[in-house]
DNA sequence: TTAATATTGTGTCGCTGTGACACATTTGTA
DNA sequence: TACAAATGTGTCACAGCGACACAATATTAA
């Protein structure tokens, strides 16, 4: 005997990583659901995710991003860290821990591929109440949409949900469908030039009506958060 | 040969539970430190912490306040999930993934049972850099600490350091002390009347000057988020 | 060619909440 | 009795968002 720790002293958790991929589509905040073809909960809609590959995932973090890959053949563009959920009930197999992620990709990105697999799909966010879904799941996209919607709020998160050139009025819709009010296109132009996070592009784009001028967000800059929320 | 899923199939990742405990006293901010009695980095201050025991533990959130009552024999007044951190380099015993809460108590609270003992302490944060700390808690610790100066600035949680009973100069002297700058008294004064979060305690209580007004925290009541961040 | 419509972009006023600061109030102390 | 120290109140300025009018520019229909 000695002082070295007992790895197999107490039994470890169950433990997944799952994601909460969202897009804004047809003027729908969406979220990536993947039929499940495994036990517990076959043939419901759950989460993307799985298993940690201790041998090659250097981190959570790609183990995230390989499931979201595996399933989207893309990498999402934002990528945060949600919440561990765990509990005794949760799992049948026992007590459980899943750290969720929270992700966002512009529809473009996945679309073509997605439309030809049948067991991965967009999910309107408004049908999961409606739906059968594996685990905890719904209360998992629940709490994911509720931080999205106060991340909208005060920071450009939301850009995110868009390809890498956008007008005004397209980050203006995605921030309506996200948050379900409208908002002053005016404080949405003074955010984005008082954040110094976005450059201009020359070439302007037609929309309907007038020319619209054209954004993008400006490389290797973070986040900004700003100091008081959108409210309407 | 079944489709039942093998859960032996991956190795599963060492998962641990830590928490970062906050209070004020002296006019500083202190963690929690507990000097490990275990490999790896026996000697050294850690963050209290240690597996979920899956026999007892309905969630996570009993394993982190089981562990804090080891150390403090009392629950912290408020506690949520911080992040989960990971890495194949964190653990010498392979890749693990701690589940980090944040916690905040009333100095008062534990102080008396602290003294007792001399493997748990109170560190004043500044002088965390300049210590030997356990695995990567030095991060999580500065991540910790960013979180709180951020809530401080739209919540009220800074309550939860000061005893059932306070006035607005403690509350204004907690918050001044984790964000590291003054703020106005009249401002937190605003915020205090708008939250209706607080109730009067018709006793009043010296403190150096005129008697002061005190407060406490409504029963049931929930955390109030602001729409404006202090600034100053 | 002209008018109607749609969308983008700008200018401006009002509102709200914070910052700043003066001043009054109340207690302890020299 | 005067002064210091802290609490509590009143008020003005400022920043940023909401609201809305209006100008600019492209498309479409008469």
């Amino acid at each position: 005997m000695t002082n070295t720790y007992d790895i197999n002293e107490f039994k470890n958790p169950l433990f997944t990583v799952d994601s909460v991929l969202f897009t804004v589509k047809d003027d729908a905040l969406k979220v990536l659901m993947v039929k499940r073809a495994n036990e517990p909960f076959i043939g419901s809609w759950g989460l993307p995710g799985g298993f940690v590959d201790i041998d090659s995932d250097t981190t959570t973090d790609v183990t995230a991003l390989r499931k979201l890959e595996e399933k989207t053949s893309v990498a999402p563009q934002y990528l945060e860290q949600l919440q561990a959920f765990s509990g005794i009930d949760r799992d049948p197999r026992g007590f459980s821990v899943t750290l969720v992620y929270f992700a966002l990709i512009a529809a473009q990105e996945v679309s073509s591929h997605i439309e030809t697999i049948d067991d991965v799909q967009w999910i309107d966010i408004d049908k999961i109440d409606s739906l059968s879904i594996a685990f905890d799941h719904k209360i998992i996209i629940e709490q994911a949409k509720e931080r999205l919607q106060q991340k909208a709020l005060y920071s450009m998160v939301p850009v995110y949900c868009l390809p890498e050139y956008f007008t005004v009025g397209q980050l203006k819709s995605v921030i309506e469908t996200i948050i379900g009010k409208t908002i002053q296109r005016k404080s949405l132009i003074r955010r984005i030039e008082s954040a110094d996070m976005f450059e201009t592009i020359d070439e302007k784009v037609k929309s309907g009506g007038r020319l619209a001028q054209q954004y993008k967000v400006k490389s290797g800059v973070d986040i900004v958060n700003f100091e008081r929320n959108l409210s309407s």
